[in-house]
DNA sequence: TGACACCGATGTGTGCTGACATCAAAACTC
DNA sequence: GAGTTTTGATGTCAGCACACATCGGTGTCA
């Protein structure tokens, strides 16, 4: 009941078109909306502003308000992310994020190498032993924390504001790995062993050393998280021919 | 005078935010953005409501709405990259999109190879030597439009929608190659021979080449593109301790 | 006399409502 | 079939009541 009434329309409508109740072309009226969530006008179309700015509906005079295809939606913002998630399109969203990490790591590895503070690089050596130390132990929570906090210090040492932000998307796979099952009851010796590697050749400045031990990494990663996507069928959207 | 007083009022609020005219911390009144724009309180509440979305600003209580510190901002709302690129903060904007571009593009073409659609596949060959002839032909109109569709199908065939998402930026620092004078008034020989070799590869399903191809053109569009980023500063975003 | 807890005044966002403006789809007229 | 009118939806405005965090004054206690 915290929650403002804002904040649960806007949950309401966004997690119901993302998990597909309200299919692409779905037209809805504001009024009809109001009576369904039991608000007032400002709060439907404060809400309505809001998914409208994430891509998920436009508004047009004299028709309604119309649930946009699902390539128009924003993949990155973090609502749209959270829903997609939550609802039947999980796998492809697992997908699509283990992929882009898996290309982005790599090459924040090989700028952290070049860029980053020495106090960060000093952090993630340390963070990596300290990987290894929980990971032989088993102490599985400790080293989720840690395993979160090693990334999230690798991407922001990159110092590109766009692979830094990428650090909550990452955090929920590690930790969705963990608590899916999905992870071995020790890490695997090589996946320790490669959590230091990075973390010494950010230290060295060795950029390309960095790059290789990430890659190996995301290789392992993907491994381990592609039961959760089998069969997933993938969607090519549509080029347009032209851009505004 | 099209633009609704809603767009209006993002864009004026959004862009003077990005742009640094508003600072981190700076607070501001309801009442006085009505005054300020010359509009009612409802379209400045959902501009408010949509900057809030965007991570722009937050409302507090009893205190107004204050601005929020660049690293809150999506990195990925097309809107906020505008912004950036439009103010002072483009230098920066650029170098984390061409980085993005480099870290994706070549898991794009790796995957295009491994799942694209057949028609794709073909396009993008058409598409390259077509590329060649207005590239040694110095077309660079039609050049421009080529290689725009070429990494838009790229992308899209990586049948991954967070890469795909991206076409409309990497169409941005294309555009913005060539209108700012960085490229040569005939493209590099090499260059079209590697755009061929990425279609080549994803044609034949060749994941490891179309990625090696891809890779070089990056470092290439890299090569050309750093000079408008010179000297500036990198942002190390401060890594949270907990997560929500 | 001073320190501290309490409590009400104040100001600001949140939410509700009625009215009118605007504009484009749909119906209608010729 | 082309042009015009009607209609119905969103867009915009203005006023009000409410919730609640902050501030400052008041009272109590040491």
């Amino acid at each position: 009941m915290s929650t403002s009434l804002h904040h649960r329309a806007v949950e309401h409508l966004g997690s119901r078109i993302v998990g597909g109740a309200l299919p692409t072309g779905h037209v809805m009226l504001a009024e009809q909306l109001e009576s369904e969530l039991r608000v007032s006008r400002s709060v439907v179309r404060e809400a309505v502003r809001v998914l409208q700015s994430l891509g998920l509906v436009e508004t047009i005079k004299r028709v309604g308000i119309r649930v946009l295809p699902a390539h128009r939606w924003n993949p990155y913002d973090p609502l749209v992310i959270r829903w997609r998630l939550a609802g039947e399109g999980r796998g492809a969203q697992l997908r699509s994020l283990a992929e882009l990490r898996s290309a982005v790591e790599p090459a924040a590895a090989e700028l952290a190498a070049l860029n980053a503070p020495q106090e960060l690089r000093e952090e993630l050596v340390r963070i990596s032993l300290a990987m290894r130390d929980a990971g032989r132990a088993g102490e599985m929570p400790l080293f989720l924390e840690l395993d979160i906090r090693f990334h999230a210090l690798l991407l922001s040492g990159s110092g590109n504001e766009m692979f830094a932000n990428l650090i909550g998307q990452v955090a929920e796979t590690l930790t969705g790995r963990t608590v899916h099952g999905l992870m071995p009851d020790h890490p695997k010796e090589a996946a320790l062993q490669w959590h230091i590697d990075v973390a010494r050749a950010i230290a060295d400045g060795d950029g390309e050393k960095a790059r290789e031990a990430s890659s190996n990494i995301m290789r392992e990663a993907i491994a381990d998280l592609s039961p959760s996507w089998e069969d997933q069928p993938r969607v090519f959207v549509p080029v347009e021919r032209k851009q505004s």
